[in-house]
DNA sequence: CTCTTTAGTTGGTCACGCCCAATCATTGGC
DNA sequence: GCCAATGATTGGGCGTGACCAACTAAAGAG
């Protein structure tokens, strides 16, 4: 349990510091999201059954990579979530090296009920804003996110 | 170094999430900002910085509460930035208890070139968005930011 | 078959944020 | 003076995230 709250009153020059709302409200997102989450998962168990409800019956490795988890941790991730049933895995027949991870009913079943906790933290979050402006800030994140493709690292593997 | 790079295309089902784009972002704002300091500094140093170019002189829990940072970690943060020569400190004449936090001209001159990285680094992370979007963002987060107003009393001190 | 590469796994490291218990000096009430 | 409360400090613990080295099993090239 996350308890320590943000600052109420931050001074002003943290406030016009941009990347000092958006560290704490990330912050406090993961936070409140692992807690709307099923005993023992965070977001980032909760990012992989997002990838296999989009494309179920990839590779671990592509996940990961889809991701950009590392390798070497999507490991556990894959074991949580095979202890609760939300995916199963198998080995592929046409390589052997390969385990295909696919997700279960009750996993898409957490992906639902996840994006709905997320809508509704979201508007917690920005509770000091009105419906339009919350509306306005979710689309242009979701539009912000996807485009970081200033890091080289996509030739990887 | 945080050589963590975002994930290039993800998944739909996790764009519906605004949750996790604002995680995703926080975390690369908080690290971006760590690059752009001094060796040694991160955000938390730099909040404690800012609330004491707002209010300089007040005292070590003051500052702690003001930002919501554990009265117990203050401590080493205030020691790394007393060892850089940004802030100083000194027994409150009046309660010899208490120490007086101020900053120094140097600390004063850092939050301003962190301020200018700040927004600059945001620009970079909004890179998808035209500076119009980019400029709602950062006003709407800055507006969002503090009114996480429980019950009790606001810092009044 | 041999060698190299790939996919996954294990175990361990490091940095960071948040928190607790305990201590010490000081203050203020009695 | 005694006692409770307060401000600062030390030391440690826990959870999380990112990472590395080394290993096994399988595939692919020769």
């Amino acid at each position: 349990m996350a308890q320590m709250p943000r600052p109420l009153n931050p001074p002003t020059p943290l406030l016009q510091m941009p990347t000092y709302a958006l560290s704490l409200l990330g912050r406090d997102a993961r936070s409140r999201m692992a807690q709307a989450l099923p005993e023992g998962l965070r977001l980032g168990h909760l990012a992989v059954l997002g990838a296999l409800a989009e494309r179920s019956g990839q590779s671990q490795g592509a996940v990961a990579q889809s991701l950009a988890i590392h390798p070497t941790d999507i490991v556990a991730i894959l074991e949580d979530l095979l202890e609760r049933g939300l995916v199963e895995r198998e080995l592929d027949p046409s390589d052997r090296r390969r385990k295909l991870v696919e997700i279960t009913p009750a996993g898409r079943q957490l992906v639902l009920t996840a994006t709905s906790d997320s809508e509704q933290i979201m508007d917690e979050l920005l509770a000091a804003l009105d419906e339009q402006e919350r509306l306005t800030v979710v689309r242009l994140l979701r539009r912000a996110l996807p485009q970081k493709q200033d890091r080289g690292s996509a030739a990887g593997g």
